[in-house]
This record gives structure tokens, C-alpha cells and sequence, in this order.
DNA sequence: CCAAATATCTTGCTATGCAATACATAATAT
DNA sequence: ATATTATGTATTGCATAGCAAGATATTTGG
């Protein structure tokens, strides 16, 4: 089947565009839940919920964010063990969280409008 | 408090972000429901359920969607009024609604897991 | 000492959202 | 007739995020 081929490629190159801004969310939820974390460890608790996140994608992110000011980093290099670098929330980080929250879900309320009886 | 202009000016900068591809999904949704529909009548539809959606984010998108083979559009020239250009999904942009509404609900899943009992 | 594991960071490419702007036609007012 | 407003679609340019691929550094085990 040639149609279905055409749209999977089509969804494979949606599926990259549909997570710009929807990772920010993720990570800061995972912060928030946690507390504190570093980067493979949310790699793999991001994979456990259902979401495979790259390093390649999630390094610049935790960056941006830290430069952003959403995100406070503290080195801690334990007795046994590579050095790591822990992120938890900073006060604005908690703002900016409550307010993606926000939008999000009247986003998604907007879409089952939309979807109307269709479902 | 600077606080939360700050957060407020980080929120702005995601929206934008967090459109990307989401509009793909309300667009194609909403064709899904109203069987055909042309951009200005589309984007009061979507102003209904909440979304606002400039021209120069939807013309563009429509554009892409029918270059790609998701939307079949035909111009119509009403009897009285301007000429419109009226959308409808294509096979392959049915298959496509379908992969999206899928990968979209499994996101929307993992988010809720990540949130855990923060909420 | 070398290899594998753990952990973080960088570069380059592609693609979307959006403000601003432009263009065209139909209806309405003067 | 003619100007103005309303309706409708399209384009340009910029900023920004996701991601594959690869680089870097440290620790541990053979």
C-alpha cells in the first residue's frame, strides 16, 4: 500500500515539529514531581513514562532553560561515581510550569472542541 | 513583581513553540468534522473552540498540507461573494489525522505519567 | 594500561509559527 | 461613476526548537 507509505513519512516528519515546546513541559513536570535530577536520569524516567527523548535533544534544552532561568544546575560529584549535574526548579521555573500547564490544557480542550462528535 | 514578568515573557516565546505541528493536528481535525471548509470561515472555527490562528500561520499551513497530498482543495465561485478556495482531507490526509491522533493521545499519556501525583 | 561505561556538550540541518505586507475581487456608500 | 470597506488568499523574512552525529571527560574493570 503506497498511500499508507506517504503518511507515515508525513507523520515521521510531524512528529519532531509536534514536540517543539511540548519537551519544555515534560521536563519541567518531571522537575517538578522529582525534585531534583540530572540528565540521563530523566532520559530514562521520560523513556519509562513513554517518551523517548535523545541526549542530542535534551542537553541544549536543560542548557536553554538553565540560561533562561527556569532551571537552577548544581554540580555534586559523588564519593563513587561520575560527577553529575542536578537540576530542580528555580521560583520562576515554577511560574513559567503553572502558566504551560495552563495553556496546554485549553489547548487540548480547544482540540475536543474542534474534534467535535468525530471521535 | 519582576518574577513574574519574567516567567510571563518565557511563556510568550513557548507558545509559539508549542504550535508547531499542534495546528497540523486542529486543522486537519477540523476538516475531519465539517467534511469542507476554506481558510477565513477555518480560522473563525477555530477562534470558536478557542484557538486563535493568524492568516500568516494558516494560509501557509494549508499550503504545505495540500503540497504534501493530505488536503485536496477547488476553488468556488459562489453565485454572490468572493471566490473561495474550499479544503477537504485526502485519503492519505485521513491516514495521516489517524497516526497524529494517536502519537497525540500517547504524548498527552505520558505527560499525565510524568506528572505523577503533582496535580 | 586499555576498553567500556557513565555523563555532558556541540555542530549543522531542517522545518514551523507568525508579524507584516501585498494582492485581488465584491459589496457598499458617496 | 468612483472611492472605500469587507472578504479572501498568498508571500517574505526572522527566530527558534528537535535531532542525528560526533566530541569530550571521568570512572571503573579486565
Amino acid at each position: 500500500m503506497d498511500e499508507m507509505d506517504a503518511a507515515m513519512a508525513l507523520v515521521e516528519k510531524w512528529r519532531s515539529q509536534s514536540r517543539k515546546g511540548f519537551l519544555d513541559l515534560c521536563a519541567l513536570s518531571l522537575l517538578a514531581s522529582r525534585d531534583e535530577s540530572y540528565g540521563l536520569d530523566m532520559m530514562e524516567a521520560l523513556a519509562q513514562a513513554g517518551l523517548e527523548v535523545s541526549e542530542g535533544t535534551l542537553y541544549p534544552l536543560l542548557a536553554r532553560m538553565t540560561r533562561e532561568g527556569s532551571l537552577s544546575p548544581s554540580w555534586t560529584t559523588p564519593e563513587t561515581g561520575h560527577p553529575r549535574k542536578y537540576y530542580r526548579l528555580s521560583p520562576t521555573g515554577q511560574l513559567v510550569l503553572a502558566a504551560m500547564r495552563e495553556e496546554f490544557d485549553r489547548n487540548v480542550a480547544a482540540l475536543r472542541r474542534i474534534e467535535g462528535g468525530t471521535r
